[in-house]
DNA sequence: TTGAAAGCGCTAACAA
DNA sequence: TTGTTAGCGCTTTCAA
């Protein structure tokens, strides 16, 4: 390439990286035209090599089921990292063997790291950060001291849902779970948090999974919270006139359907902005102001509450 | 490292890279150790430039709606392909800029590359073959020469769904569509191939954007085929007793429903294997046998139909 | 305004 | 059985 054009690899390089206080127009011209011609593209490993970073962001992604409410969630963070001029990349956790992510890591050394809690323990961070991965947002239920986290209480949810049946009086309900074993661990702390919150407001909360709902209607209740969108229109159906219906995750399906699901929403809008720009700050070397990014559910009012 | 082991770098290498018959025990024991005190990771940019090659596969994954379908079809490839040793890393394209895949490739210098033909010309795949990038595996309508695909003819989907309500007797269908503009294209060739189908079998086929449902009735079908199972589920309820009812997908949620939902399934399980193996065979440098991974849509019978 | 050269950390060929 | 060394392609300092 630098011979094409008849200059030195150092010409070349500072052209292409836009050092143009040190290159006449005429030089670069002529590199350019080079470049183009040979279709030249800088090799990122050497220059990753060099800089002792790369530009990837390696986005965790754990056992959460891929639905619509995700798809926008991940497309959000998505943009907003390759706007910041990164190379955000997901990694399936889950898919991959134990060590997944660490290997994952090892191997293309991000320069930041998106990833649940559970997954990069403290002493994993360590040593990421003497591998040239300066950025980090963990998501989790709680704080993690020191690194910033985008707090996704799941508890809260099914609080929330509870709340809102209780609100309209509701006292015996039905709480509706997928098969799925992968909304296990997601599942049993949404569980957790509406039997919480069924105690502390005097209701009876009968947990069912979705292959038994028949059997579950034994109970007569006058509510019923399924643990997603998908399931509580696949409910909708099957319940008597009457009884009160809330999903969860805002689903667009949700919003067309006949009558529109009350569900929960969650989380804002410009989460994945914040979550972007948190993991910029940290490369930039700058300190973070706020460390904790909080999502919080809210119910969208439809037709069956 | 080599230091603090008291052995060279190369024995290191050797060590680490498991070249066992090169190096004794002891030394082998002593580099581990050190190894694992310091914290020891191989930069792996280096050893990619060395090498000419990385470990990563990129999937790029285009504008569908994520969904169980896709997702199991995405873990199933990770899986795969990380039991043969790579790093799958999946690239959101369509929330990138507009050269985002190219990009992505550029500056991770993938070995395999798993992408829709539409993002990955013949030219683009060139230029990847200089820079280390040996397998492909393209996804499509249509078979690409001298690159395997793998089809997924959506046009057959929607075939198959009316072939289903007309050999059910149904003459009046509509389609119901989400406004999802992700569903799209996608959703266009759908649409295609179940107009034809309608055509070639007699049956009056009305398109209606599920927001319109209600107007849709007017038209009084006595079959519906829904572009995703969600969409059904929520259509379900509304519709007149003894209208037949077909989704797209068959999502968990459709095993779950009350009545369960006829719906169609995309894929057989083993195509994940089936691609992976395909790209591990070009990156070993074999020549494929069967360059065309085919997936065909089946229907799933329910209660609905 | 440009070229020469060092060195990022690794692997493989060659020497010992 | 182990060490020495060249060189992967880039960026950046120093010299011209």
């Amino acid at each position: 390439m630098a011979a094409a054009a008849g200059v030195s690899r150092a010409t070349v390089s500072y052209v292409l990286n836009g050092v143009d206080a040190r290159v006449s127009d005429e030089t670069r011209e002529r590199v350019l035209k080079a470049a183009r011609t040979l279709g030249y593209t800088p090799n990122a490993m050497a220059s990753a090599l060099r800089a002792g970073r790369t530009s990837v962001v390696i986005f965790a992604l754990p056992n959460w089921p891929l639905g619509p409410a995700l798809g926008e969630f991940l497309s959000g963070c998505v943009t907003e990292l390759d706007r910041l001029g990164y190379t955000p990349l997901v990694h399936f956790v889950h898919a991959s063997g134990p060590d997944g992510l660490q290997k994952a890591c090892d191997r293309v050394r991000p320069v930041g790291v998106v990833a649940p809690s559970g997954d990069l323990p403290p002493e994993r961070i360590e040593a990421l950060r003497g591998n040239g991965t300066h950025g980090f947002v963990l998501m989790g239920r709680d704080p993690v001291p020191g690194v910033p986290t985008f707090i996704l209480d799941q508890n809260r949810v099914g609080a929330v849902a509870i709340e809102h049946l209780a609100e309209r009086g509701h006292q015996r309900v039905l709480a509706l779970t997928p098969l799925d074993p992968q909304l296990g661990d997601l599942g049993e702390v949404r569980l957790a948090g509406a039997q919480e919150a069924a105690e502390r407001l005097g209701v009876t909360l009968t947990h069912v999974p979705a292959d038994e709902l028949q059997r579950g209607l034994e109970v007569e209740p006058t509510g019923v919270y399924a643990f997603n969108d998908e399931l509580a229109l696949g409910a909708l159906d099957a319940l008597p006139d009457g009884v009160a219906l809330i999903g969860t995750d805002d689903s667009p399906a949700a919003r067309l359907s006949h009558p529109r699901l009350t569900t929960i929403r969650f989380g804002g809008q410009d989460n994945p902005a914040r979550i972007a720009s948190t993991l910029h700050a940290q490369i930039a070397g700058e300190t973070i102001q706020e460390p904790v990014i909080n999502s919080t559910p809210t119910v969208v009012q439809g037709e069956t509450t």
